[in-house]
DNA sequence: AATATAATTTAGTTTCACCTAAAAAAATAT
DNA sequence: ATATTTTTTTAGGTGAAACTAAATTATATT
């Protein structure tokens, strides 16, 4: 493997958060997604696909090639076992370590990556309930799907975010609606989408915004 | 404090080891330390003299302001605590981890700086038998010196290293002379300057360039 | 003190990753 | 089918941090 910018992993990344099936990706939402601009985006992908890093043909959209998927896979175990390693031994909260990781994703030493995953344990899930790509690219499929797509009356439990940004995760920390808990789908309003669980007897309302971004897993 | 970018970062650590009293760093010590160009060092010397970081005047000779010298230490700071985890928490090898450390050292965060050094229990020296800066900038004294400089039948523990080679950490774990060994220094060869030693009944023999890059410190 | 050598600085380029503004292509609406 | 809007690309520029080559200043030697 080629050693790539930092520049040039976070875009891998952001196409591979970006992928979507049957669709090329554009120029504005990547531009978008990185806080950048769509011109600064054609640029870069005339670059990364002269490495054969993602096939592009101009006003097309972008797909990443194998080797692209690889590295941006790898550029997200590497992420994932940070935050990890920041919320499991540095004990830093789960809103905290986003922009930490960010930074430590590009560290380049493979075998600092190894000898990070056998001291965490090999572990399958971040501390969001994302799964970490092993060395080979592999993770385990996470059987969740999205809290306002749920059931009546089902069992359920919180498994994930969609959104990673220190606000939202804070919120979930003061509702205690934290990664683990067990809750029950009692009702759906109409008027607002919001809706109400039940969590050991007690009733918790949360809004549309929060079930859209939380993922659970049915429970028996 | 501002944020710096690595290349400053690089440059206030190189002016932090190149230190020697009474004495300007020169433009060529610098580029060479930083496998640059003495061009290149000249124009980041400016920069960093406008940041007030260090005081500058063309062809005298540079020196780190206060404010220079604290940011320095928190890189040195920041390389030793990584290098301490490398070793401590993740079992790498004392001749691996300094280019690691060397994109750690890097990675712009206060709490997890504090959180690390938390987590690894306030390390005062690193694996190189470096001392490791406090938040403050205080470290302790290691009252050592180098083994060539040692008086005859003194008993000493190695305790620290001042080339931080791969090759020459290899050659020491090759010949097992690690950080905490005792050893007695028996003869001083004054042909090649090499130096006989005894390590618990035995004796080794190291040459000048081993002896000029070991740190002792005298043992009672 | 004059000259040779070494160190340092200036001037002018390069590369990377970004930018703005304008042009071109594609998608959508009338 | 044409016009409008949106998306994408091109063209030209910027700042950071490096570079080479040439000029300048400092130091060392005779």
């Amino acid at each position: 493997m080629i050693a790539l910018t930092i520049s040039e992993e976070n875009y891998l990344k952001a196409l591979y958060h970006l992928y979507q099936p049957d669709e090329g990706i554009g120029t504005n939402a990547i531009a978008n997604h990185l806080n950048t601009k769509p011109a600064s985006v054609t640029e870069m992908l005339k670059k990364l696909s002269e490495k054969k890093l993602l096939t592009y043909e101009k006003y097309q959209g972008v797909i990443l090639t194998k080797k692209g998927y690889a590295s941006a896979l790898n550029v997200v175990r590497r992420h994932r076992l940070w935050e990890y390693f920041l919320v499991d031994k540095l004990n830093l909260k789960w809103d905290e370590v986003h922009d930490i990781a960010e930074q430590l994703e590009h560290i380049q030493s493979d075998v600092l990556i190894e000898k990070l995953d056998m001291y965490l344990g090999h572990p399958k899930i971040d501390p969001h309930g994302d799964p970490i790509p092993d060395k080979e690219g592999k993770m385990c499929i996470v059987n969740c799907c999205c809290m306002s797509e749920i059931k009546l009356n089902t069992k359920a439990k919180i498994s994930g975010v969609k959104n990673h940004t220190t606000a939202f995760l804070k919120h979930l920390d003061k509702i205690e609606l934290v990664i683990g808990k067990v809750v029950k789908i009692k009702e759906r309003n109409e008027f607002d989408q919001s809706v109400a669980l039940e969590i050991n007897k007690k009733v918790l309302h949360i809004s549309k915004d929060v079930a859209q971004n939380l993922l659970v897993e049915k429970v028996k």
